[in-house]
DNA sequence: CATCGAACCAACC
DNA sequence: GGTTGGTTCGATG
């Protein structure tokens, strides 16, 4: 069972409009100079890294959602709309994300949006 | 390391 | 009912 949704006693199966809150705080919550992954977020919420894509591909707020902070699981740019991945690498690298090879290092990944700094810097 | 194919979850036609 | 999406992962060359 994917999600149920609880609406005043009314119960119903989980809709996109109903994860978008939920992808739009993870990404909100990742802090610049890092990034996370589709698969992070999809299997924080329970549901497949490509609705997760369809969700930030389709936000309203771009602004105030740092959807160029999502990346692929290896650290690949995937898409990006609004420009192309061209600009979200830009964007990435402005925010002090190093990319090497047209791949993001693994040390800007945050593996867990909860758990920021999971080892610090690092051994 | 690069390429191919299969899986996932919901929306759309 | 079948295809598509800002994907992911495992196997092969």
């Amino acid at each position: 069972m994917p999600l149920i949704v609880l609406e005043e006693g009314t119960v119903r199966r989980a809709k996109l409009e109903d994860y978008e809150e939920a992808v739009y705080t993870l990404a909100s919550i990742v802090p610049p100079g890092k990034v996370t992954t589709y698969g992070v977020i999809a299997k924080l919420l329970g549901v497949s890294p490509r609705l997760v894509g369809k969700i930030l591909a389709a936000n309203e707020n771009p602004i105030i959602i740092p959807c160029h902070r999502v990346v692929g699981s290896r650290g690949d740019l995937k898409g990006y709309t609004g420009g192309g991945a061209r600009v979200k690498r830009r964007l990435l690298e402005l925010e002090g994300v190093k990319i090497l090879g047209g791949k993001i290092a693994r040390n800007h990944i945050l593996e867990d949006p909860l758990q920021p700094a999971a080892r610090g810097a690092g051994r």
